[in-house]
DNA sequence: GATGAATGAGACTTCATTCAT
DNA sequence: GATGAATGAAGTCTCATTCAT
């Protein structure tokens, strides 16, 4: 199974836009809305803000998308979308097995840090909205199959179990719950790896 | 330590306002706003609505309450006060040891159920709001001593951490992620019991 | 059959606003929409340009009216019943026989003539908007009714037909669509008249 | 006097697009800016759709019509033309005098039922838009004109009165106004086809 | 001649908040 | 203490129109 690329890949940074190829704008303006739901949240935005600052007049962005809602999917699908497709290049990698975890479990942590904001935006639309809770959902299905065909071997329930709470601490160590109950990062952190060393190490060849 | 009352206490259901005093008709609006999170999410309801479903005007919402932030603070406030008011009661109580923790874990997770949509909102302002998140850690650091208060020991980070787990677990459970994931019910459920029939072992007479 | 008085009755004309009964917030609020719809048609003006007018901010416009469309039929109502209200009066007058018809005609006539923008949007209305049109054959049904009563017996559909014929020579009127045929007013009137004479000669004592 | 044809007999119908000549690009966006003013009225469609459905870009429409409203003129010309064409063509066939007058009456009614929203936003634009009024008086006086050809008569304005409320009449009954009053179809169909026969009745050998 | 991406003013509506009563 | 009418800034979305290609 492959996940498709980011939408954002098609945005060379840096560019200004001026009459661009619909995949270019719509990819504008997704990264735009992902930096304004990663600063000021989903309902800290608005379409006019992510529209000018992505360098486009408000019309535009209802050009690429029905509604809000929409922009909020597609940074979702990109978030999604950039993990996975970083945990399948390290996996493909020849880091050695004992080194593969921790780095692993580094950039998981490191990618929700930078996303705090916005999977607290998810967080709550999977709650109050039913189009978002479905696109969850989906994703998350998606997940467990690309992992079991990383690693050669099905997912059993208990990994599957392990694998949420591996993304709930993630969650926790970024915004700060862990520290505020007094525990180290390096403890969540280690238990993180100990956990996905054990899966790793089951991997059929590759 | 000693968490406070629920304000809600106050408010004797089924009664009528009409020149109460500032407690009840507090109490009144924190409930009805408690609802109306819980049904439409903090952004999906306003606070006009709030006051008018507790049976008051707009401007009576605002006489207790600078800003709507601060019911939910209130409102967040009552949640952990019952829950907590709920786990001391258990743990008084002479249920045997081998039925505690299954009881425990039960009413965490029915109080996450019920919560779900409050809970969603709660994320998405730890994320974006000062105030809010220092509140949540606040709390945090309140639940951990009261904890080690009922239990007679000092917890420990990983304690700490088992706790994190815990909850994260029951919100997993509540808005269906694990589900999605295949994880049966059961299986985290047990997990949960187990981690805490650990605790609870240890815990000095009392 | 009684139609209800014109809410615009409640708004002492010239006041301003600054608090006052939710019924005269309405009715001025009616009597801009009604200025507004005659000045530019309903597609011509905006909620907000009605709220101004009246004195108000954007906002009270919805707390009164739930969107644009439902002043417009309020509009619409106020209109039905003023005009009725003074075809009831002519009636109940004491104005000798042979001046009563030309006198009701004359009122319809100028009625139709201030009134001529709005019933264009009218007409565009009844044709797309589904409510609209409900609402313009319940009006259609209670004048029916109403003019039995005024006149103490049943009209024939000879008699509705005469009555829709009316009116519409009345719009063409307005719109200056008879000149433009080469109709003089005059006739038109007289044809008017002569029908209307027939229709009241039949009438009961009262 | 002769009508022009109307612009979209030059379509042929089931052609697509691409390059043709401007009378056929016209003539086909025409046909489309008929269809949507008829389905959705004037006010609720925009020229992108109009293009679109055209199976033009939104700009080509632009290149042909200075703006929305001169389509609808257009549209409004070939609506006029259409009906006197076939009007025209049923007075010089050799159908007999006394079933003449009630087959125009049935095409005449036939019109304004396939055409009734568009009709209505004509009503709306003949009180607000200036342009469109001008329009319209200048189509009354060529079908006054046409008509007199037609029969070898001149009319008189009695003649142009009832001319007049056979359309409003027609109007009518495709809106369902005469129904709500409780007028029978039949009813309003006799008058006018008692009034033409008399008309018709009148005219010079051809 | 045709395209279609882009525009931006502006319409509709909401809602947290105020304040005179 | 309570009211509730009023506020107005701001957010969501539309659509007639332009213009570079």
């Amino acid at each position: 199974m492959k996940l498709p690329k980011p939408a954002t890949a098609q945005a060379e940074k840096g560019e200004r836009p001026r009459r661009g190829t619909p995949g270019q704008t719509r990819a504008r303006i997704v990264m735009a809305a992902a930096r304004a739901f990663q600063d000021e949240g989903y309902f800290g935005t608005d379409s006019n803000v992510i529209a000018r600052s992505a360098g486009y007049a408000p019309g535009t962005f209802y050009k690429h998308f029905v509604d809000k809602r929409q922009v909020f999917l597609a940074v979702y699908a990109d978030w999604v979308t950039a993990q996975w497709a970083e945990i399948a290049k390290m996996l493909e990698s020849d880091v050695g097995e004992a080194r593969l975890a921790p780095q692993l479990i580094d950039q998981l942590l490191e990618h929700h840090r930078l996303w705090r904001v916005f999977r607290g935006s998810l967080k709550a639309l999977i709650a109050t909205d039913t189009e978002v809770r479905k696109a969850h959902r989906t994703w998350r299905r998606r997940q467990l199959k690309l992992l079991s065909d990383l690693l050669g071997f099905e997912l059993s329930s208990k990994d599957a179990l392990e694998l949420l709470l591996g993304e709930r601490i993630a969650d926790a160590l970024a915004d700060g719950d862990s520290e505020a109950l007094g525990v180290p990062r390096e403890l969540a952190r280690k238990h993180l790896v100990s956990t996905w060393t054990g899966l790793l190490s089951r991997r059929k060849s590759k």
